[in-house]
DNA sequence: TAGGCCATCTGGTCCT
DNA sequence: AGGACCAGATGGCCTA
């Protein structure tokens, strides 16, 4: 019956409806009058002479119990009220109410924090899993995590992308691809992720209008007004910022370019990255963790400022990389509203199963 | 202060 | 029956 109960959507409201009253219960306190609460939940069905709303929590809570509860209360519930009328009171149905001895109290409040436990643990795996997918996808902050919804509107973009590369076996255009990617994201990260891919905004500008983009990404792109540069503290490549700017000394290089840049092979000891390498744990082989876990917070913090990245050609002057991204820009004036912190920022340019394959497109 | 994001609790449902 | 999964509710934290 309950089975039916639950089964029909049109009974759902009032299902809700109840289960929202009687949850909310969060101290021991609480949690213990949930008892008491669906115990009201059936009187008052009862005297609305409706049980189609009384949740099937309450009543295998209270019912399901009664098996193997000894509380002394126990002797035959005899019929489950079927068909039962008493004068104008409706029929009664389902299994008779148990009081909420404290010996149950006590089994329910058990069962409902293992119930937790477990949750908790289903959801710090799905963090942790979601943290790994961070790692993987184009643009990766240690400080400034994507969103869960970003990082999955990403990882698909970045998919639908690389999957379009392989198809065509073509070298994507940059402002096409740079679309693929922000397609749908929220404005900070389309931000991130062009800045990562060191887009320049003129070319941004123009293309993305021009352009019949391969990829069909969006149309609009908002460009904030602050030109980042890519200023690698120790890579010729990326020292040509002259324009003084907090940020500039944060460099971050163009994914794009390691990947897509002819004859950009990658390269694992860059000046930035020196340390032992791991094997990659995925196509992407994200092995920056196992580095930052033995720094210091000093050399931790320094490691951030630099990128994790495969050498840029040397012939692309960086200062054609200047970027200029921004949100509601000239509107709002204010440069830094959306920009990620760029000095943490984390490329994936240690990506050599995946750059080579693509490498082997492109230098065909 | 509003809104976004997140962790947690909770009850319902489905599956083994 | 118990666990997994899901979605709603709630409160905390952070930022514009």
């Amino acid at each position: 019956m309950l089975t039916r109960l639950f089964s029909d959507p049109s009974l759902m409201p009032e299902v809700q409806k109840y289960s929202g009253w009687a949850g909310d219960s969060e101290s021991e306190d609480s949690k213990a009058k949930d008892g008491d609460q669906h115990l009201r939940l059936d009187e008052d069905d009862l005297e609305e002479g409706d049980q189609k709303g009384i949740s099937s929590r309450a009543h295998s809570e209270i019912a399901g119990e009664d098996e193997d509860e000894d509380d002394g209360d126990g002797d035959g519930d005899e019929d489950d009220g079927d068909d039962i009328t008493e004068g104008d009171m409706p029929k009664k149905r389902g299994p008779k109410k148990r009081e909420m001895t404290q010996a149950r109290i006590e089994r329910s409040k058990v069962r409902r924090q293992k119930a937790n436990a477990r949750e908790r643990t289903r959801m710090h795996d799905l963090n942790s899993a979601l943290d790994n997918l961070r790692k993987v996808v184009p643009c990766y902050s240690k400080t400034q995590k994507l969103s869960k919804i970003e990082t999955l509107r990403l990882a698909k973009n970045y998919i639908w992308a690389l999957s379009e590369i392989l198809r065509s076996g073509k070298r994507p255009d940059l402002v096409a691809y740079v679309q693929t990617l922000c397609k749908g994201l929220s404005q900070p990260t389309t931000n991130l992720v062009a800045g990562c891919l060191q887009l320049n905004s003129r070319n941004f500008l123009t293309e993305q209008c021009q352009e019949g983009s391969r990829f069909q990404g969006p149309s609009s792109f908002s460009m904030h007004p602050y030109p980042y540069q890519c200023s690698r503290l120790s890579s010729p490549q990326c020292q040509s910022s002259s324009t003084p700017h907090p940020l500039r000394t944060h460099g971050y290089c163009s994914t794009y370019d390691s990947v897509y840049a002819g004859g950009a092979s990658p390269e694992y000891n860059s000046p930035e990255y020196e340390g032992p390498l791991s094997p990659p744990v995925c196509i992407n082989g994200n092995f920056s963790l196992k580095q930052q876990d033995s720094v210091s917070p000093d050399a931790e913090k320094s490691y951030h400022y630099s990128m994790h990245y495969s050498a840029l050609p040397s012939s692309r002057p960086t200062a054609a990389h200047n970027l200029v991204f921004g949100s509601s820009g000239a509107r709002s004036g204010v440069h830094s509203d959306n920009v990620m912190p760029y000095h943490d920022m984390h490329l994936h340019h240690d990506r050599a199963p995946m750059y080579e394959e693509l490498n082997a497109f492109f230098h065909n």
